[in-house]
RNA sequence: GGUGCCAUAGCUCAGUCGGUAGAGCAAAGGACUGAAAAUCCUUGUGUCCCUGGUUCGAUUCCCGGUGGCACCA
């Protein structure tokens, strides 16, 4: 069995795993042990509406005492909008800064990497406004012409660009050079926005699972979904107006039941790729927290089972 | 029972006019700072069903077997 020993001065403990192996329960246990408050690092539970299909088990909050955790960034968007890593580090600051100054813990937890370094690794992420004049000089512009106008903002900033998502699409390209040309314009302010983040002081636990009991967990868990009525989730977001484009693009279960309710795979299809692509999601999700760990970030790797203070 | 076709990577199959073989999917590893549950990159040794024959050499041709499919009885 192993023992925690979260160091005194920690002002943050973060519970990180793969999908489907037991974070938000071992971050509850350890919430009502630490009197703490949980902070959801979930890209897709930040949607309002989209509950069994990202695994928004809300009652897991409530202790078998009645005692309620109280828990973060979850539904704070509407469904069919995006968020991103900007506005999650933003909001977590603030959400930070608020539990803190009550004087409880903060515990991080969640599967979404990129979300979790952007905290802990304090990206610097400034509000970029939409900037008319630019976007009305690049429209018309094709998606290899702005490739190459991003190319040249790395050039300047010596290979080092502000926004390094992918460019698939026109209006990502689009995004990206004005974030860069902001950062351009505004390097002093930058500076001082550096200075007001947080010092964060994380002990980081990693839930550890075995391949082979965490391929049979998600598919166990993906018939236990469709089971509560994951389907019938999905066509009530379509119906309320979200383009079916849209859902798909938020992956994996709205993009495999979007593709099914509308008629585009038939149902046994649609359960067996997206087990898989649940299966290959896990996988990604970590490399990316092996990663974390090259990138000097130390992950405390447990069982599930052996999480005790 | 007869005839024909098929048997190759975890799966679906291609191929070798005889010199021990390659695609897609799966799987594994990796990248990834403004949609990250997204997006992208890399990785292919497997008794080529079994036995025997022909041959310098058989997964490839031939005989027989086994299994599957189709048609005819």
């Amino acid at each position: 069995m192993a023992r925690l020993s979260i160091p005194d001065d920690c002002n943050l403990v973060v519970v990180l795993g793969p999908t489907a192996s037991g974070k938000t329960h071992c971050a509850v246990q350890l919430a009502a042990q630490l009197d703490a408050e949980i902070v959801s690092a979930d890209s897709r539970q930040v949607y309002r509406g989209m509950d069994i299909g990202t695994g928004k088990d809300l009652s897991e909050y409530t202790l078998p005492d009645g005692r309620q955790i109280a828990c973060h960034l979850i539904d704070i968007c509407e469904a069919g909008t995006k968020y991103n890593v900007y506005e999650y580090q933003r909001d977590f600051v603030r959400v930070w800064h608020d539990i803190r100054s009550r004087g409880r813990q903060v515990i991080l937890c969640g599967g979404t990497g990129l979300y979790i370094e952007a905290v802990l690794k304090a990206y610097p992420l400034v509000a970029v406004p939409e900037n008319p004049v630019l976007r009305e000089r690049l429209a018309g512009c094709s998606l290899a012409e702005l490739t190459r106008l991003l190319a040249d903002y790395k050039h300047h900033h010596g290979d080092r660009l502000h926004n390094q998502t992918d460019v698939d699409t026109v209006k990502r390209a689009i995004r990206a050079i004005e974030i860069e040309d902001y950062y351009e314009q505004h390097e002093g302010e930058l500076q001082r926005e550096a200075e007001a983040y947080p010092r964060l002081r994380p002990f980081i636990i990693g839930l550890e699972v075995d391949r082979d009991v965490r391929r049979r967990r998600i598919s166990d868990r993906l018939h236990q979904r469709l089971a509560q009525g994951m389907v019938e989730e999905v066509r009530g977001l379509l119906d309320s107006g979200i383009a079916a484009e849209d859902l798909i693009y938020y992956g994996l279960e709205y993009k495999y039941l979007t593709l099914y309710v509308t008629g585009r795979l038939g149902y046994g299809q649609m359960v067996a790729q997206l087990e898989t692509a649940i299966h290959q999601f896990a996988k990604r999700q970590m490399t990316w927290f092996r990663g974390m760990e090259r990138r000097g970030l130390t992950i405390h790797w447990l069982r599930p089972e052996e999480i005790m203070l």
